[in-house]
DNA sequence: CTTGAGACGTA
DNA sequence: CGTACGTCTCAAGT
């Protein structure tokens, strides 16, 4: 503990903190809504305040290094040489850490080719001889030597940057067995491998310490080193002028001319107003009350903006509403609460001007026109609130934005796109929300007329970050595609339970049959859905060989167990792949089977905002994995039926959109060809790879070009597709090999655009869809690797995705204008199920085709398969 | 009752 | 060490 008599200086190395902090914090959370990185400003900062707050020091700055140049670097340009290159999305970090401890009124200190440390060595050493007790915190461990009983050391421990370590000169004699002033000493002699210092060969801390105190100084050590014995005392004696340089090169400077001495770094009053701003801007939240308690500082008034009353809205009647609508130019937010399936409540704002009024049939008389008009409406999340009013017999037009769609849009990587979410991220404000879990709320929420007023100022803030090819994504792909949408939930899918019911029981029947022979096989019982219980079987009881690690033990999927069967074969694996294939079947119809409504049909959700690339996802259920695979699992299929009063299905898909795609965006005149050939893909590929006939290609070759040309989209690997094709991994590589030989503009495209990705920091779809992709900067080769194939892959699942929704909005529009009463039912990414009323089978048809064939207009056609049935599975044909 | 991991279904 | 999803079960946490 420091005299509290005297004042203290606390003096912090900026870089070298800021530098652990970025690598300890995941830059997925600490990224802004315009991809700024934060978590090394963050992890300083927050660091920082829990300093100041501990220590109270009395006066404070804190140093960074300009840049690698330095005294030491001329002296040795060796010095540091082998440290990787600073990421630059650290160094863009600086400068705002800078502006933030600016605001707090924290002297930041540099000096042209002067280190931090030595900033700190100087003040240090003026704060002592002025009567300061000095705080040094540095991750620099040659700051060491500045420890005396004036000079305490912070330094982060390998916890992590959150926790420091005090070192005093006892602290730093248990440590390293030393007084502080030897420890430059010691790192003489062992080196610095992180400065690019090499030390003495053989010679640790050990060995090092033991000589020390054998001859007291260093310099005593090397003028008498011929008395030391053996390999060690050679390399010494080898290495004497390496460690007279280190010894050099280790000591900070204690006399750097600075503007400001200690007694000019007085604490000062925070800029209370610059230090919310700039906050703001980082998006930091917590921080800010953490700063002012910290620095001892009132929180400052809240914003303006953040302190305006909600205005109320005006109840009003069916009467009143035509007025007020005829008031209302422009746009006006609409908030429909939903009960039961239809509207209940119906909220608008317009401006401040907020109305409210009960969903009655006077008020849906009253209101119903508008709504359907092309009047701009503005909502939040509208697709349950369309459905209910299409269930009440109101069509909604003019649908002008949906800001839950506009935040998915501009960060599709953040979970939560909630209203209060986006009303916390854009505007800095809090949503009032009744708390569900109590029976009475002690806050009461937004009323519906609230919502839609937050839903317009939230709009305004988004549209202001939307950049316009977004924009136009959301205008004309997404808010079509919600109506649409919206229909084919409402129509849901017919599915039969006789015919699940019949299949669950005789699979039922099967897996306990399964299970009972698994049990014979290894004498015992044992629960074969329980992978632990599993592994105990198979790696312990029969010993088979261990396969690829889990963070709990050894895998057990199917893939292991197929490779454990190749050289170990036993029983028990066969039964247990048995099992596990019939029970997920079973698994599956039994969801669904609960999840058949009264209508004899199954309503899934269309999650618009459910993924980054663009696609739909489906929920409640997934109606989006239902197998095909194999004979028996298209069972299932041949459960979803034609409705009452339709007459058949109709399916459409598109064959290998993915691969068109990669054949417009890369332009490669070889995979061109192949489409507008007319030949199989994989046939007219494999004949060019391999370099036979299309009609030689042999189904071995077909399979393997065929992985090769999916693999691509997906970022693979040779190793990726050696173990996808189980073949060798120099056959894999030589298969890429001869492919980008043929195909070579594929690679070109696929690298170009992981570059160009980089450069701007996202990826855009054909259409203009984004996604960022700020890990494709990032030092960690994990990260970034990753990144880099889902870089890659996103332009073309989300370009396949804009079209197919392109297709099924247009659709869907078609069959309304033509009064036809066939329906889009699903959407599995690329197919789509369709329920054809009497009669209306060719139009049907040809709107399809037309609309799904004409959705892009790429270089290689869009080719679509068309099925009929009366089921889905006969339909797939 | 919730959560994470493992497994597996689809495009 | 191939992208994008959702759901089930088990097991261990709350």
């Amino acid at each position: 503990m420091t005299d509290s008599a005297k004042p203290t200086l606390m003096v912090v190395d900026g870089h070298s903190l800021a530098y652990r902090a970025f690598f300890a914090l995941p830059v997925e959370n600490f990224t802004t809504k315009d991809n700024q990185h934060t978590n090394a400003i963050y992890g300083f900062l927050s660091m920082f305040v829990n300093l100041i707050k501990a220590e109270q020091p009395t006066h404070l700055a804190v140093a960074f290094d300009t840049s690698r140049h330095s005294f030491r670097t001329d002296e040795y340009p060796e010095y540091k040489a082998t440290r990787s290159e600073t990421p630059n999305e650290f160094r863009g970090q600086i400068p705002l850490l800078q502006d933030c401890l600016a605001a707090m009124s924290v002297p930041v200190l540099t000096k042209e080719g002067i280190e931090a440390d030595d900033i700190l060595a100087t003040l240090a050493a003026q704060g002592s001889a002025q009567g300061y007790d000095v705080l040094v915190v540095s991750g620099d461990r040659d700051t060491i030597q500045l420890v005396n009983d004036e000079v305490t050391l912070l330094y982060p421990s390998v916890q992590g940057v959150s926790q420091l370590k005090r070192y005093d000169p006892i602290a730093v004699q248990e440590r390293y067995g030393v007084r502080p002033e030897q420890y430059p000493d010691i790192a003489a002699l062992v080196g610095e491998t992180s400065d690019n210092l090499p030390g003495v060969p053989k010679v640790g801390e050990k060995t090092a310490v033991k000589w020390l105190t054998q001859f007291g100084t260093l310099d005593e050590l090397l003028e008498r080193s011929g008395e030391i014995k053996g390999v060690v005392g050679g390399n010494l004696r080898d290495h004497i002028d390496d460690v007279r340089r280190n010894r050099r090169l280790n000591r900070l400077l204690q006399d750097v001319e600075l503007p400001l001495g200690p007694a000019d770094l007085a604490v000062r009053p925070i800029d209370a107003q610059g230090v919310r701003d700039i906050f703001a801007r980082l998006e930091f939240r917590t921080l800010l009350p953490r700063v002012f308690e910290a620095t001892g500082e009132d929180a400052p008034a809240e914003d303006a903006a953040a302190t305006v009353a909600l205005p109320d809205a005006a109840e009003i009647g069916a009467a009143d509403v035509a007025a007020w609508l005829a008031k209302a130019t422009g746009e006006v937010a609409v908030e429909i609460t939903v009960a039961a399936g239809l509207p209940q409540r119906i909220g608008l704002a317009h401006g401040d001007d907020l109305v409210e009024l009960t969903w009655d049939p006077a008020a849906q008389a009253a209101i119903a026109d508008w709504l359907s008009s092309d009047a701009p409406k503005i909502l939040h999340d509208a697709k349950p609130q369309v459905k209910a009013l299409h269930t009440a017999g109101v069509r909604l037009n003019g649908l002008a934005y949906d800001s839950n769609l506009a935040g998915w849009l501009l960060r599709p990587s953040y979970p939560d796109k909630s209203l209060a979410d986006l009303v916390d991220r854009y505007l800095g404000e809090k949503l009032p929300e009744a708390d569900p879990s109590q029976l009475v709320p002690e806050t009461e929420g937004a009323t519906p007329a609230q919502l839609a007023w937050f839903t317009t100022r939230v709009t305004a803030a988004l549209r202001g970050e939307v950049p316009e090819s977004v924009d136009r994504v959301l205008r004309e792909i997404e808010l079509p595609t919600l109506v649409a949408l919206a229909d084919m939930e409402l129509a849901g899918v017919a599915v039969s339970h006789d015919i699940l019911s019949g299949f669950s029981q005789e699979l039922g029947e099967r897996a306990n049959g399964i299970a009972e022979e698994s049990y014979s096989v290894i004498g015992r019982e044992v629960n074969l859905g329980s992978p632990k219980q599993l592994q105990e079987v198979l790696f312990e009881e029969l010993d088979l060989p261990k396969t690829r690690k889990t963070k709990t033990g050894y895998s057990t999927d199917a893939a292991s167990l197929a490779d454990i069967q190749e050289k170990n074969p036993h029983p028990f694996l066969e039964l247990l792949s048995q099992h596990r294939e019939a029970t997920k079947l079973r698994q599956i119809i039994e969801s669904l089977d609960t999840a058949i409504r009264p209508d004899h049909r199954v309503h899934t959700t269309y999650v618009q905002t459910g993924s980054q690339t663009g696609r739909l996802s489906s929920t409640d259920p997934n109606l989006q994995n239902i197998p095909v695979r194999t004979e028996e699992s298209r069972r299932i299929r041949s459960a979803f039926q034609v409705g009452e009063g339709y007459e058949t299905l109709l399916t459409a898909d598109y064959s290998q959109i993915e691969m068109r795609i990669m054949a417009h965006l890369s332009g490669d005149e070889g995979l061109i060809e192949a489409f507008n050939s007319g030949e199989d893909l994989h046939r007219f590929v494999g004949a060019r790879v391999f370099g036979v006939e299309p009609s030689e290609v042999t189904s071995a070759m077909r399979t393997k070009v065929k992985a090769m040309s999916y693999g691509l989209v997906y970022g693979l690997s040779a190793f990726g597709l050696s173990k996808q094709l189980r073949i060798e991994q120099s056959e894999a590589k030589h298969l890429m090999v001869e492919y980008f030989a043929r195909f070579g503009a594929v690679r070109d495209y696929l690298r170009a655009s992981v570059i160009a990705a980089r450069e701007v920091g996202y990826t855009e779809t054909i259409f203009g869809r984004r996604r960022p992709f700020p890990d494709l900067a990032s030092p960690n080769r994990v990260l970034r690797e990753n990144a880099e194939r889902a870089a890659l892959n996103a332009p073309i699942q989300g370009s396949a995705a804009d079209i197919m929704k392109i297709a099924l909005f247009r659709i869907h529009e078609d069959l309304l204008a033509q009064g036809l009463t066939s329906r889009v039912l699903l959407q599995i990414h690329d197919e789509l199920v369709v329920e054809v009323a009497p009669g209306e089978w060719d139009a049907t048809e040809r709107i399809v085709r037309d609309r799904m064939g004409g959705a892009a207009d790429l270089s290689v056609p869009l080719d679509v398969q068309v099925g009929q049935g009366a089921d889905w599975n006969e339909a797939a044909h």
